[in-house]
DNA sequence: CTTGCACTTGACCGTTTAGTCAAGTAGGAT
DNA sequence: ATCCTACTTGACTAAACGGTCAAGTGCAAG
């Protein structure tokens, strides 16, 4: 019963790579099956549409960045760490994959959704789906920060929505300016959203 | 010499009437021409291609969120007073938007950009000029501010990156997700980006 | 009243789009 | 050795795409 070929992977993979380099227009399935080297018949053998392999495309994409996401949020590392270590990694991760795809990729759920927002609704209830998740993980991070005295937030959700449109509007400013800048400074203001200082120590921790 | 007809009008307005209910792909020229009531012989009398139409569309959008932006900014009103004024005409011009168009907008050039962003740099550069141009207005009122001592920033052109990530951020998550809450959320999130409090006084103006 | 030109019209073109299908091929299980 | 089925192939479709064009129409200035 195992897979005994790599074309779905293959697929999957050329997907993100085109709505990266180019943008989700750009993805059809013609480019697609081109850059994966798979002919069109055998797309549909694993697909029944584009639709759906879109959204394979982004569910596999977070299904591989959790892994890292599960390391990083982990309970037994300082909440500070936590997020320390998760902006670090975003830098990391774009960075990697702006030498592969040639510029500043972005977000690739948010650019996907921003591009079909009137229409295929089944794609963009699954971002929200990811955009949720990931949400959580901030979450439990600032809950347990205030838990601790260690980040000085009143208002938990409104914060982690406010971090979360912020590194959204960076992604997406770093992508259409084709620049790392907004990126590299996205723990700096994420920072400062939630009560701290990302080159110090937190700013009101004796505040309460 | 005066212009005769309203055509040219009519289809900048569907073009961005189109973009802003369903998105850029959906606003074919065929579509255009059909939400405008123009044959298709009339748009290329006034265009020479979608790009072309696109660009102006944007563009005559801008213009009118100019005047806005020129009274609201004006010098002779308190810094705060302005970014205040600022926030308020974006939540009232997104209702107003979210009414015409039956869904939650958010910002009409991120939208196109990110949706045509390994293509049509023409697009793409025009969209950045006008985002240029918008950030303007924040910078010299936090100049002013910092003048005057009522707001209590260091480096400025990293708050204004800041504050500009993060309204793009809230106008891409409300486009997304059809919600008004991050966009109504947005001047309380700014505020803190600039060390300033939404609801009250400033933080720290005695901080110096 | 006629001439000129801004504007309109609908038919048309070649290309690209997502998607279909019948006829294969090849490798693992029996 | 053969059978089954997961997988592959290339030719095909209909619709939609951006864009073109020759032949109009109607208003305004001379």
């Amino acid at each position: 019963m195992a897979r005994v070929t790599d074309t779905r992977d293959r697929l999957l993979e050329a997907t993100l790579q085109l709505i990266w380099e180019e943008s989700l227009s750009a993805a059809s399935v013609d480019a697609i099956c081109e850059k994966a080297e798979v002919r069109k018949g055998s797309f549909y053998h694993f697909f029944k549409s584009k639709e759906e392999l879109v959204i394979a495309a982004l569910e596999a994409h977070f299904a591989a960045s959790r892994v890292d996401w599960d390391r990083i949020f982990s309970s037994s590392v300082p909440p500070i760490e936590r997020l320390r270590a998760f902006f670090d990694l975003m830098v990391r991760k774009q960075q990697m994959k702006r030498e592969k795809a040639g510029r500043v990729v972005g977000c690739p759920y948010s650019s996907v959704a921003v591009s079909c927002c009137g229409e295929e609704q089944i794609v963009r209830d699954r971002v929200q789906g990811i955009l949720t998740t990931w949400k959580k993980y901030v979450e439990t991070t600032l809950r347990d920060g205030a838990a601790d005295g260690s980040i000085p937030v009143k208002d938990i959700p409104r914060t982690v929505e406010m971090v979360f449109n912020y590194v959204e509007g960076a992604m997406t400013t770093g992508r259409i300016q084709n620049s790392m800048r907004p990126i590299e400074n996205m723990g700096f203001g994420a920072f400062k959203l939630m009560g701290l200082e990302w080159d110090m120590a937190p700013i009101a921790a004796a505040k309460r």
